[in-house]
DNA sequence: TAGTGGTCTAGACCACCCT
DNA sequence: GGGTGGTCTAGACCACTAC
């Protein structure tokens, strides 16, 4: 039931507004009051509105905010246009080498594989926010390293060269600086904050597919998180 | 269900194994399979099972990891709990006080309320953790805010002595630095890398209730989310 | 008291995976 | 083919809120 979703988001519901109730919508849709439910227990795991027993279901008036989460694929691209700006992605290098030994105890395969490296800097209306190192063995995919796109957000690059789907990531936050690196990369002073996300990407198997070590800009890029229940 | 999340917890069910399926546990526990499916759908979305069509439905093999996430309650006791450490909360301040323009924007209050603020030290086994200073209005509340007991996790205060509940939680992660006021707090090096977390916490009017300021020791605290879509 | 969301039942049919 | 999860129906009763 994403007609909902999409009402939500156009506005046909207006933030702070009251929905149809439960039996109206199922009337209205065709389906059943179970069905409406499902969807809409699933908004209200996002923050996207409130529900209130014996009153009502409520768009969340700070959908500006909660629109900004984290729901469902985290995805840069989708971040930075949830910030308002256009996303671009730009590829720093893309190659093929020996894993190292922290890869290959985090990818829990044997020392002696090789990996494709990529690495890549996602722009905010030309302006770099995000430098991602990406790092997966090659047996994953059947070409070579420089045959496959990589301006591509990496859900969509799993979806096109991947056997295996992804299922769910873990992330870690920590604080960081800029170095001299990043800062040509970021455009950045040296010594100013950064965060920094290290990302491992399962598939339904509970096996590690891919790496990730992004560096986060967060003056111009907010990350924020939602948390609700109910 | 909860006795399905118990048995997920103490292993009952292990890691990687598989559940039975869904009627069977219907059918063992006396109600119906929608009513199984929905809390699995719920644990689905925590990142705690997967489920896969035609096969069956497994435990998350990463489940100590999946365990320190950040799901339904943010509560900085039990993520110190989650990460293996006993929690201990003690208070630095407590004090009503103008409150400022800043807050008063945030909290959507009249520049001339008077507000609780309340800074504490969240401790892991005797090691200082987060720092978190929480402000609200001292109307909020029918004593003065030199009666409250303010050992308690925040959801427990709200619950205690506020009206209103909290609906749910935005929160904004940024990177900066040990200074030398929270040197001495967190016993941590002056320039040494942290995290710093925003949050506004809202009632099911969508109005804000309490703000807080968190500074966190990512190196002893992992600060781990779960992204799971199925 | 009427209407809302919260919880639950007992089915049905389909898509998919494994053997 | 047999079993699994995915989707859906058409009800029921309860708890709560607003008026």
């Amino acid at each position: 039931m994403s007609i909902l979703r999409q009402r939500i988001h156009e506005r046909v519901y207006p933030p702070g507004g009251r929905l149809p109730s439960e039996s109206s919508l199922a009337t209205e849709l065709g389906v059943s009051r179970t069905t409406v439910r499902t969807a809409l227990a699933r908004f209200a795991s996002e923050g996207l509105i409130l529900r209130k027993q014996g009153d009502g279901t409520y768009v969340n008036q700070r959908l500006d905010d909660v629109d900004t989460h984290f729901g469902g694929l985290w995805d840069f691209s989708r971040l930075i246009e949830a910030n308002g700006y256009q996303p671009s992605i730009r590829t720093v290098a893309l190659e093929e080498r020996p894993i190292s030994a922290e890869e290959s105890l985090a990818l829990e395969v044997n020392p002696d594989v090789t990996v494709v490296s990529m690495t890549r800097l996602f722009y905010a209306n030309e302006r770099p926010v995000i430098y991602v190192a990406n790092v997966f063995p090659q047996e994953l995919i059947s070409l070579s390293a420089s045959e496959l796109n990589s301006d591509l957000p990496i859900h969509n690059i799993v979806h096109t060269y991947f056997e295996a789907g992804i299922a769910f990531v873990i992330s870690e936050i920590e604080a960081t600086f800029v170095d001299s690196r990043l800062q040509e990369l970021l455009h950045k002073k040296v010594g100013q904050p950064l965060l920094r996300l290290k990302e491992t990407f399962y598939t339904q198997d509970h096996r590690p597919l891919i790496l990730g070590i992004s560096y986060y800009d967060f003056t111009t890029l907010k990350l924020r998180l939602v948390q609700a229940w109910g």
